[in-house]
DNA sequence: TGTACATCAGTGAACGCGCGTTCACTGATGTAC
DNA sequence: TGTACATCAGTGAACGCGCGTTCACTGATGTAC
């Protein structure tokens, strides 16, 4: 868009912005892998030393990128999970608990290489500690950990089953996003990949709620 | 070991075995992004361009490593495979499900590195087709197969939820593998990381086996 | 309103690095007679 | 058993590549008076 217009001034007037787009452009082309500092700098139009400015190495650039990243995906799940109709606590709960692992793994198949990129390895870490800090409010975390205290708070879970239950049930959207974009399950047409992947939430939630 | 010691003759021997012995290792030390072909052929002691002799190239040899990973997290399965008493077919066929599961993560905790070089994009496919193909036996997934297979004869899994029943298993336990070695659960002591394990497979056979 | 000057945000050129890979070669091995 | 020679498995040197990063610089901007 604006990068392919060459700029007039001497000053961009926004190079960090643009850098991160691009950024953003390569992961989403590429993967974590593709986040070469060089390449932003050429797409921008700039020259390769002038990123510096804004970023203190190229590290600092990915995890900009990796942060996005892992933003458009949460927007991804917000949208699904705003769009719950009302209803009894318990199937308000059960629908946020597919709305979670639907985005998500629709984010995946839509975005490989962004949802590569948001769970480069040190970040992904950061994507749980920022959402206890409370930083990002609405991060698929704290709204997967809702639904979830919903679950035993409605009587359909046992509370002996609630601790760790967001892990397990990350565990599972997440392995099966992977299976699905990089692995034996990569040429599931799009249509057999949703049901599938409903079928995963079932067996989630089967498996919490089961007597 | 045979890599310290200077080789006497001008023909090493079994280089091409000794080069996939010092990838597996880099392996084990960095993934795969650590299988530098240079890097195997200085610790072997050999001159950069002799590995040509024995793989095509780079990649030849990081295909190698990674089914090599592959082979040994199928040995450690096989292992916790064939230390299941006998029993009635539903509880053999529990208890093999629950020893894929535990041997998966058990090799992933134990060997992240190999563990991510087995899991390589391409090589993900491979390890699926291996097993259909019946040249690998007692693969994981041939292993999983047959349990799953059990779970339907043996009337505690309904036939209509038998259809990739491997993929939604698998997707559990290796997304959780993830988390564990690269994720937010990466600081959980080894015993915890065990016991939320037996849990994960805990959620798997319930949602198998919920009525 | 105009000017001097500090600061900011770029440029251009170059660096060292380690990699995968290719070239022409040579020492060692095995086989035919 | 010995020798000639093809073949095999190494060597040594070099290549180009693209990367991240640093250097000394210059054009543009904003602020004080």
């Amino acid at each position: 868009m604006s990068e392919s217009t060459a700029r007039q001034s001497y000053h961009h007037g926004d190079l960090r912005h643009a850098l991160l787009e691009a950024g953003i452009e390569l992961a989403r082309e590429g993967g974590p892998d593709a986040v070469v500092l060089r390449e932003a700098t050429r797409r921008v139009g700039v020259s390769p030393n002038a990123a510096y400015r804004h970023f203190a190495d190229r590290d600092a650039l990915l995890s900009a990128v990796s942060d996005a990243s892992l933003a458009l995906l949460a927007t991804r799940i917000d949208a699904l999970f705003d769009a719950i109709p009302a209803g009894s606590a318990e199937l308000v709960a059960r629908a946020q608990l597919r709305a979670v692992g639907t985005g998500y793994v629709a984010f995946a198949l839509d975005e490989p290489g962004l949802f590569r990129t948001a769970f480069v390895a040190e970040n992904l870490d950061r994507s749980s500690e920022a959402s206890k800090s409370g930083r990002s409010g609405r991060s698929p975390l704290v709204l997967l950990t809702a639904a979830l205290d919903e679950f035993v708070a409605s009587g359909i879970m046992p509370p002996a089953r609630r601790p760790q239950a967001e892990f397990l049930a990350w565990s599972s959207v997440h392995g099966f996003a992977l299976l699905l974009i990089d692995g034996p399950l990569r040429a599931l047409p799009r249509e057999q990949a949703d049901a599938v992947t409903q079928r995963v939430i079932d067996m989630v939630e089967a498996g919490f709620t089961a007597p």
